[in-house]
DNA sequence: GTGTAGACTGGCGTCGACA
DNA sequence: TTGTCGACGCCAGTCTACA
């Protein structure tokens, strides 16, 4: 269990829940839409500033997003 | 003014805080000492990975590393 | 102890296309 | 709408070396 595959997990949810595609993410965030596929799929680390274009676009702190993967990641056995 | 500038002189001030060199942090968060040099004059964009590795070394969460990099950067004028 | 330089590998992030 | 593929430029991150 990377780090990235749990960023990637959690960032999918929040899309969903917002009820917005990759499409409008990506080009609300000023990214790619088939990077955005790869992150949420764990396929890619994102670097900060990535994390706060994506975070921007949904309307939330970085530091909440990273608390999100940094509490499931401490919940992971090792 | 750039995130990874704000990133750097944050990282930078609370390394110094905790009175260890470069040269121990870049061993504690098997980062190499150029590397964080280049960080920290903000030459450098950190995966989060990388600053998960970071805070890891820093004995601090990494939302709470980048809650003050936020504010910082919100408190930019633009 | 730190900054910097050069050279290097791998991966970030883009783009067009197709299922 | 999303996943994936191939190709690509550029930078993340390493390493050696010197001031």
């Amino acid at each position: 269990m990377t780090i990235q595959y749990i960023f990637g997990n959690i960032l999918k949810q929040i899309r969903e829940n917002r009820g917005i595609s990759q499409e409008k993410l990506a080009f609300d965030s000023s990214l790619d839409r088939t990077y955005i596929s790869m992150l949420e799929r764990g396929k890619r680390k994102p670097t900060i500033n990535t994390i706060f274009s994506i975070c921007n676009a949904l309307h939330m702190k970085p530091s909440e997003l990273l608390q999100l993967v940094e509490l499931e990641f401490d919940n992971q056995p090792h």
